[in-house]
DNA sequence: GTTGGTTCGTTCAGATTTGAACGAATATAC
DNA sequence: GTATATTCGTTCAAATCTGAACGAACCAAC
């Protein structure tokens, strides 16, 4: 690493803005889910995908890789969600090793009554603030990069 | 909240990209950080900020707005790094309940020595994939939504 | 079949984060 | 000046995250 190749203004003026904004953002969406409905970013989202996958249902390692958590990170907030109803464990059919993460009546309808106000936030410091073509730049540009970093 | 405005497939598209991507990198530049000097990604950030800042000092509640983390956790993080040499508390002159956190000689060089590395990962996954232009709508995206959530 | 390597999900210990509560110091209003 | 409200940084308890280690199940090669 003798030549290190620094970040010119416009480099670093991204990679900070970037950095910044989805902290903030984060925190600022962790604040509204909490508030509204006692669930977590992650639990959310988990929610959100098992809404949207076939059967409502997802194997644990694939969930976990969709929310971006460890598997370890899934296992507890899934034990939480079963806890209040949200979520069921059911045995993976196709696999002995493999567990099945199922959405609930509850979970989804719990998920319909939070996905306004989650939304709201989302376009009101995100989505409704960036236009037309910054959203689909936005969009190729994380692509390009989401692709990299899945390997 | 009775209409609820749904993101179209541009909006989801690109918030959904926005949030993965951002929490893969995130996750990768924990992992070299660790890896490559034993930091968490907040800790590199705080000495950043420092290294950045006028005699290399600022207040705690300024630098932890900064990183965009709690208060208590910057209390936390800044008394691991005293411990590790990096950083150094001192008195404020002006406001006896204020105190700076100042870095270190072996700070600064510990930063200097993990820069380069930690760059490397940036601009490997993020910045040498995006073109100019493509920066360039990302930081003014990213600024005005940054304004926005910091108030 | 059985052996060896991989994948699955969980458990565990340890580290980190957050918000609330607190005492101390500052700022504001009168 | 004094009273009130605000800000500062820390402490604390609780929640959450990660990676490593584990037993169980799968898979491939022979």
């Amino acid at each position: 690493m003798t030549d290190t190749r620094w970040l010119d203004d416009t480099e670093m003026a991204a990679w900070r803005a970037f950095l910044s904004t989805s902290h903030l953002l984060e925190r600022r969406i962790e604040e509204q889910l909490k508030a509204a409905a006692g669930l977590t970013h992650p639990q959310y989202e988990i929610l959100v995908r098992l809404a949207d996958a076939p059967d409502r249902q997802m194997r644990m390692t694939e969930l976990a890789r969709g929310v971006v958590v460890s598997k370890s990170a899934l296992t507890y907030q899934i034990t939480r969600l079963e806890r209040a109803g949200l979520v069921e464990r059911a045995t993976c059919p196709s696999d002995d090793r493999g567990v099945l993460a199922v959405l609930t009546e509850a979970g989804l309808r719990c998920l319909e009554r939070v996905a306004p106000g989650h939304l709201a936030v989302v376009r009101a410091y995100l989505v409704d603030r960036l236009t037309r073509d910054e959203l689909e730049v936005m969009t190729t540009a994380m692509r390009r990069t989401e692709r990299a970093l899945r390997e």
